[in-house]
DNA sequence: CCAGAAGGACGGATCCCTAGACCTTTTCCT
DNA sequence: AGGAAAAGGTCTAGGGATCCGTCCTTCTGG
């Protein structure tokens, strides 16, 4: 009886267990992780990368790996590199444009809404509990630079960027941060296609200073409740805006 | 002004972004999927895998990469294969005993805990948010079908798997229940080598029904306080067995 | 003006993975 | 009883990614 439960519950996790495994080649995830911090804006153009030879070695790659990952973002437009003393591999400035979300990004939209709600939401409690003041001023300071770029998204979009991601910090765990990071590389592409009006961002960067209100004070709920409104401004904006990818598994009111 | 902030605080997340990059081989992932759902219990012993040939084309890999999977976790005691008609691959009964926890894992295990903390809120806020009766109801069976095993931990925990699993199903979102998944996984290696005192888990199971109770009033908040709590116990025993890795990393109160 | 520091290019060795054919064992069905 | 079928077990040839080392080319700072 209460085996028969055990049992149904089992079925559906198991399909994922089956699932294909994609292993994803040294320089796929090369071309990722330079690519996702170059259009996040963690990497500003401009920057100059570590040398060739040494980024390598950090990376734990060949070079002619590297190579291939710096040729392929090179060819997208996204670095540029000179030869000679003094030269090397530069963020491009500016950037090329946001190349346009793929199908597949498109119909998968609200999987991942959802997992940035619970990543932001998770990372926002913990962040509440622990969270100490130098550091919170810090993102004060980050929310005060915003207020000067409501009306101007490319400007606005990296220091939000930079914020979410130094709110995973408040937790001290690497691990989060790059969830965090990821998490935002996932939503980048959605996010630069839909209309950003400056009473929106105003409005956004006014819960930004709840939330880290609510951090400081250590109030959890708060906290999460203020992070939840905060994603659904983005979620509803996308509702409009894009297709209903998956009418057949029920949700919630 | 505001821009010295916004670059004191990009210093710290770049270091990720030139982390060493640890491409995955096939082999690796498929030992680690399967050997994780072993682990955990989602297949549980005595289960027959799919033939080979058909369980290398659900995982998009060669038979003889699979094969190699298979071997290794045939070693390591997990699986055992009968060969000829009717014969087949099967999960290992009883399964070998844990592994002892590696030293990696046991200096990370505050790590391991946060993000265990962060997946598992996320996602009870948003159970709570979407959930539907039905789905909660068969989480309650598995919530009955434990009170029958407090005092026998290898039969509780497969159990309390699925119940942690099953909230991520409650999401409808099969990327939640990955990540759920996945942090079960890392949890299991610590988690088998601490006490579970019959009154530790019956407290447990307890916290399991006030979480349903609060995911059926879609309670976001006291879902997550109760899920915190529920968690925040196993830290302190862990705490309390394991030495404290990291005293650089200042944490809040 | 030259030494040094950077990107750029090449070739061989190695490892992982794929694809397919074939062998061996066992059992079910006729 | 015997053969077909279904499963694991074995082998090989080949392709592709990666690594390592070496060398070339282009600049610039001293």
């Amino acid at each position: 009886m209460a085996e028969t439960a055990v049992q149904r519950e089992m079925t559906g996790s198991l399909e994922a267990v089956f699932a294909p495994v994609h292993s994803q080649t040294a320089f796929e995830e090369t071309v990722e992780r330079l690519g996702t911090a170059i259009k996040l804006g963690l990497l500003t153009p401009g920057t100059r990368l570590p040398a060739e030879r040494e980024l390598c070695a950090r990376l734990g790659i060949a070079r002619s790996t590297l190579r291939q990952a710096l040729v392929a973002l090179g060819q997208s437009g996204h670095l540029h590199a000179t030869r000679g003393r003094g030269g090397g591999t530069f963020v491009a400035d500016p950037q090329p444009p946001a190349e346009r979300p793929s199908a597949e990004v498109l119909a998968g939209w609200r999987d991942v809404c959802d997992s940035r709600m619970t990543v932001e939401v998770g990372i926002a409690v913990l962040a509440a509990e622990r969270a100490q003041e130098p550091m919170v001023d810090v993102l004060e300071e980050l929310v005060v630079a915003i207020d000067d770029t409501l009306d101007d998204f490319p400007a606005y979009r990296p220091i939000d960027v930079r914020f979410h991601v130094g709110l995973a910090e408040l937790t001290g765990n690497p691990h989060l941060v790059k969830l965090m990071t990821e998490t935002q590389g996932a939503m980048s592409n959605l996010i630069h296609h839909i209309a950003h009006p400056p009473e929106v961002l105003d409005n956004a960067n006014y819960q930004h200073r709840r939330l880290l209100a609510a951090i400081r004070l250590h109030d959890e709920a708060t906290a999460a409740r203020v992070m939840t409104e905060h994603l659904r401004g983005t979620e509803y904006v996308l509702a409009g805006l894009l297709p209903e990818p998956k009418p057949s598994l029920p949700r919630g009111p």
